[in-house]
DNA sequence: TGTCTTGTGTTCGTTTCGTTCATCGACCGG
DNA sequence: CCGGTCGATGAACGAAACGAACACAAGACA
């Protein structure tokens, strides 16, 4: 553990904002270094070209090249770095063209520190089994080593369910301004546990709040995703 | 289902008992058909060169070129077939270059029918899923995707026993969307234990969690084979 | 100001979950 | 034949997540 070197990072995105927050989130998690970071495609591919990386947290949306596009570039150049795709792209395609180039994870944006983190985790209990000069003892091994990696995120907000609030807020994405009445329809829970959901999200920032007047009877409060970003 | 056509494999060994026996496999495997074999990396690269190949079962000791330098010249060229690794090769440095290079399998030899067959109805799963035009309703869904793909086999307990993991499958592949209450109920034994089966089901991506909220009280955890569609 | 109408916010009981720990049997060396 | 270890199990026990019910809030309208 100790002894063991801490992994280098190159974090690539265009967003001068998520990049920092990507940096950041890096620095706080043990055993990992920030090698650099990039803002484009070109500018990536030159760092990579000096060695010294080896992860790459890289975006997808990048104004010169796709990520896609870098990813197969250091593979056909034999570099020696893993991969996880940073994106806010839902595309199934895009994922199984990722998966298809060897990338060890794909986080959609945004994510909280918690979930870097774990996906980190991961990955350095991978490397540190994988890279050791030793064989495999059987099939059973070698699966429980591609388990690891890609195992289900086990995200904790505080008394809700992690699968009812991205349920909740997928549809808060999808149809803006929606009111706790609306959300519990649609969810098949009663109004409270909606109401719950989506305080949790003004709470934690992710939402806003707002008043509709309808012209008759008290108004309805109506929460707002915050900024499609 | 019915409509989807069948995934095309190429099985490429230079052992032809081996490449026969592979061969027998994958026709047993409903919704795969043999394209063809190659006993050779450059009859293999020349095989896809001709299109028509969804899926490699590629062995990587080869007499000409390394498996995995198979792989990288055909992801550098694009091609859109996925690979599964197919060796008798242990060292974890194979299993890891294999996996950058974007395998979606890494099996060891010699194998069992059931387990090729396992491995080939998860990619049929994960590629029915990945190939829709849609797109990933978030982390969660990308995380199960994955999980599944590359998940462990589940008949490999640590704690629990082979025959009564059978029994769960089977009940869970017949009746979709089961609690644990009622498995217990359905198998004899305590919900705690009915409980302990169906979460390594999920660990090893076999199974899905789901909720279920049911008028009052707190709601039951609902597990589904995976492949719901 | 008072009343009506509609929806909000909170309390509290209900139902299930997830975990801990003792138990029971199987296997094993002596 | 006996004591010991190990592996699988379930009773029991908080804690978690929900919704029915209810009191109150906020606007419209007279």
């Amino acid at each position: 553990m100790s002894g063991s070197n801490p992994i280098r990072v190159l974090v690539v995105d265009d967003d001068p904002l998520a990049c920092e927050a990507h940096i950041a989130y890096v620095r706080r998690v043990p055993g990992f270094v920030v090698a650099g970071s990039a803002s484009n495609a070109a500018a990536a591919l030159k760092f990579l070209a000096g060695g010294g990386v080896d992860l790459v947290l890289l975006d997808m949306n990048l104004p010169d090249r796709h990520g896609l596009e870098i990813i197969r570039t250091m593979k056909a150049a034999r570099h020696p770095a893993d991969v996880i795709a940073v994106t806010s792209a839902r595309e199934l395609e895009t994922v199984r063209t990722a998966v298809s180039q060897g990338i060890v994870q794909y986080l959609l944006k945004p994510f909280s520190f918690a979930t870097l983190r774990e996906r980190l985790e991961r990955y350095a209990s991978y490397r540190q089994t994988v890279t050791a000069p030793t064989a495999a003892s059987g099939q059973a091994e070698v699966d429980q080593l591609l388990a690891g990696l890609r195992g289900a995120s086990p995200a904790a907000p505080a008394g809700l369910l992690p699968q009812t609030l991205e349920s909740v807020v997928n549809l808060l994405r999808e149809l803006t301004d929606l009111s706790a009445a609306e959300l519990a329809d649609r969810l098949g829970t009663s109004r409270v546990t909606a109401r719950r959901y989506l305080e949790h999200l003004v709470d934690t920032g992710a939402a806003t709040r707002d008043h509709r007047y309808q012209g008759t009877g008290r108004p309805v409060v109506a929460y707002r995703w915050r900024s499609p970003g």
